[in-house]
DNA sequence: CATGAATGAGCCTTCATTCAT
DNA sequence: CATGAATGAAGGCTCATTCAT
């Protein structure tokens, strides 16, 4: 039986310390971007040796990727209490598109970090796989928003939700680039526009 | 009387080196993306030496900026037939939809460069400034066109230029992300989303 | 007979463009130093082309030898008036070292440009002679003070010449270097220096 | 226990690497003087790769005031066994302008370095603190031979330190120049003006 | 004569990765 | 296991010099 002061296993401290170095190097990559975030910086800004970086994880590549990985899985969650809360239509919608405002606010570095992990792939064979996954995962999690939305509303989805999903995705992208570029009212647009949209997004 | 023949001015041949050498660019800029396409190998992939780029380009960001904009100044007409053409709104929604498909096709490498060079202005504020006057001429580009089937269908665009190119951006940026990944069917799908998308564009 | 609005020979005219090349690209050089001037900064900092410097000027080394030449050349009058206009021995040393700090102040980067030139004749052989060349007329020039001091004061030097502009132009790259640091005070010091070192040049 | 042998902390290390690549580097900067001594070049001549200059030295600035200031360090020990074992006045002069001479025949290339980095310090704002420092390290050491050369005398010195160092250093800077350029007499002539300077330093 | 386009060697620096300790 | 020293390829960029026009 396993108790909780039971030894971990060597594995599961080999998980760990991926998990903590994944954690710290986000930061660093959040800021710089993948091509100008090396190595040795990574590790500078964390509690970790340089040399342990390739203890760890093979490449920069899988860094990345386990990095981009990690934080999304945290993502995907954002709007579950959204969805659990919601009791209106309209309120969902206002939680919502609330929530977006917010994580463009909270987490900008780690959106930009997203959208340029996604544009390498586009170079980058061996990024591929993980980027196709993180983006199904993030439609689902649109989907959930989406869904719940129409059975409050009482209305059937007019679209798939990869198109539910681009659709969101291109607005949130103009909205962190305009933010990111300080341009005014991008974020109360972004809310308006999205109020807007919902709506739309369901069978008449 | 000066032909059209006549002698060009210095200014002008400089002017057309720049084009030559942005366009020899664009084949490796668009094969590597911004990160892995260095000078030099930009400049073996051309008729021209390593040291030239530099005397026409004042560093690698002047370079880059200057071959997608000069990407993007013809990218920005490539509806105007469509739009010209057109002569009911059924017929200009079919012709943007397969213009679209087809740019994929054709220019993939072009677009991924496009995306690229906007994921990297979000870390890099130099290249905010041309990122954002580029995106203002595609909004454009797209609004001739919503514009065009808002006419021809009588009725009235229901949202803002900038959101109706966020959406169709949205919707063009997974399709290509698809159609690298070699995913089955994304083209068509797209080309579907455009013909059910367009009239929602539309206020009732 | 040669009159004024004789037909330059082509021999003059390519003189007079050595000089005016030289004139211009002394500023240069004395802002940026010797290794740090690089030819087409040089060129862009005057009315020239960038190629005409090769056309009048066999290499950079030649370039520079040239215009240090130039400039020493008009130097060594500086205190020509000093010299003439003196009619004691305290009014001599008051105005010799009055047009000691005064070039300082005004010249300082054709100074500092000469200092470099003389270190790197250390390690560059084809610097030599002209910098040999150069030195022997400044120590000329200091000497011609020197003796017009000593007659003035029915003394004799007791120093050769070489040592008399030793140790004169040790205080002034000193003062030199502390006014090109920005020292309180070096330029004062320097004058009360050549006050208090003048009669030690003489024999008792 | 910790004996002398005990095993030296990596920060140890650290600093004997920088003097031992600071060491080579002196023979490739002597040659060369700063600006043609690639750090390609120095590391070549030396039993490190290219790489491990950039690993203990920040940059190019960084790794030749190192080295300089390293140098001078050891310079300015060079007259203690002088003025320790001076017994008389004239014994003193001796046996310092001896040293001077000497120096001048066994290490050329150091000091011509020096005056080459001090030449450079009048361009370059980045090295003027250094230089500043190291003049004035210099200038003590000067000082202290003329301040024990005072008191064998019984008499006072006559002028600043500041001042004794400028007219010394112009000395010698003149004779390192001559010996350099192998003209004739140049040390025989060193060791004469200074047995003839030294008692003129102090005062009646 | 004069221009400025073109060359290509070379410079400083960065970096992912390897490996002895 | 962990460290950080070391490597060497590669990158962006500068520049003296050449040469066709």
């Amino acid at each position: 039986m396993t108790t909780a002061t039971a030894r971990r296993t060597p594995a599961d401290k080999h998980d760990e310390r991926r998990r903590a170095l994944a954690d710290s190097a986000l930061r660093t990559l959040g800021e710089l971007g993948y091509a100008r975030a090396s190595l040795r910086e990574i590790a500078n800004n964390s509690e970790f040796s340089h040399g342990v970086v390739h203890y760890y994880f093979h490449d920069k590549l899988d860094l990345i990727v386990y990095c981009v990985r990690q934080y999304k899985a945290t993502c995907v969650h954002r709007y579950d209490g959204v969805v659990a809360d919601a009791t209106t239509p309209e309120g969902l919608v206002a939680a919502f598109a609330d929530k977006l405002v917010e994580t463009i606010v909270d987490e900008a570095p780690m959106h930009r970090l997203w959208y340029d992990l996604r544009s390498q792939s586009m170079f980058e064979e061996s990024l591929r796989e993980a980027v196709l996954q993180i983006d199904q995962t993030l439609e689902d999690m649109i989907w959930r928003v989406v869904g719940t939305y129409a059975e409050l509303a009482g209305r059937e989805p007019a679209m798939t939700p990869h198109v539910a999903y681009g659709l969101l995705d291109g607005l949130f992208q103009q909205a962190l680039l305009g933010y990111l570029c300080d341009l005014e009212g991008v974020l109360d647009d972004l809310r308006a526009q999205v109020h807007r949209l919902m709506p739309v997004l369901l069978a008449p």
